[in-house]
DNA sequence: TTCATGTGCAACCTCCTGGTTGCATATTAG
DNA sequence: CTAATATGCAACCAGGAGGTTGCACATGAA
């Protein structure tokens, strides 16, 4: 018969908290969202219509790199920067999770009162 | 009819990176899943189980409030705090908004493609 | 009343972050 | 070959983040 959890050891996606990390930028996020778009793009063409410095947004894709939310191959002289959708689903499940969490303890509430 | 809208003005929902940001940290992430069980908890308790002092819970607990995804209430000489979902949902949606916009590129390469 | 409990506020510290500039290097264009 | 382009690397800087300690204060329990 399975003990009921304990309170400290719920189940959290903690390793998803540098995932968000990434996310919680805006240059960073708009630099995701223009990846999105599908092509890949180099550093010089995400730079332009950007008020930062090419470095800034060098540091910004590192740390993207870094999540593994995006993957740079060196092509030629250029480095193309392409988008990895898997860490944004796991972030998105993780979002779930607190939601569905949430719902069901309401719902446990309600029928509660409603007895 | 409608112009293709331009590189640089994507609808990015930047306004959600301070969520994202806020969501960034392994003791905000754990709060917000204890948080999630329903019930509203004080500070006290949400310090016990924690190997961090109180007040670091209590600036965490403050971005998490400044994010609006927790709302704190004293209640006698104790402040309890509880969740509120809605900048989880936001902070999802705008995950899904990237992904989709990822799938629908692929899609219409593939589609590209196979013509 | 007296004492323990639960918070809030402020100062302080260290380390990371976001940003810049300067320089070196590889690669493509003419 | 020579020049322009695209990038990488390193140093540097200001400010914010995460954490601690110390102290004051309100409130509930005995």
């Amino acid at each position: 018969m399975p003990r009921r959890r304990h309170r400290t050891s719920l189940r959290t996606p903690q390793h998803t908290a540098p995932v968000f990390a990434a996310l919680g930028d805006r240059t960073r996020l708009s630099l995701l969202t223009t990846l999105g778009q599908g092509a890949p793009q180099s550093i010089a063409r995400l730079t332009k219509g950007s008020s930062l410095t090419r470095q800034a947004i060098t540091k910004h894709l590192r740390v993207l790199e870094n999540a593994g939310m995006v993957r740079g191959v060196r092509h030629g002289r250029e480095t193309l920067f392409e988008l990895d959708p898997a860490p944004l689903e796991a972030a998105r499940r993780a979002l779930d999770d607190i939601s569905r969490q949430w719902d069901h303890a309401l719902a446990r509430l309600k029928s509660f009162l409603e007895e």
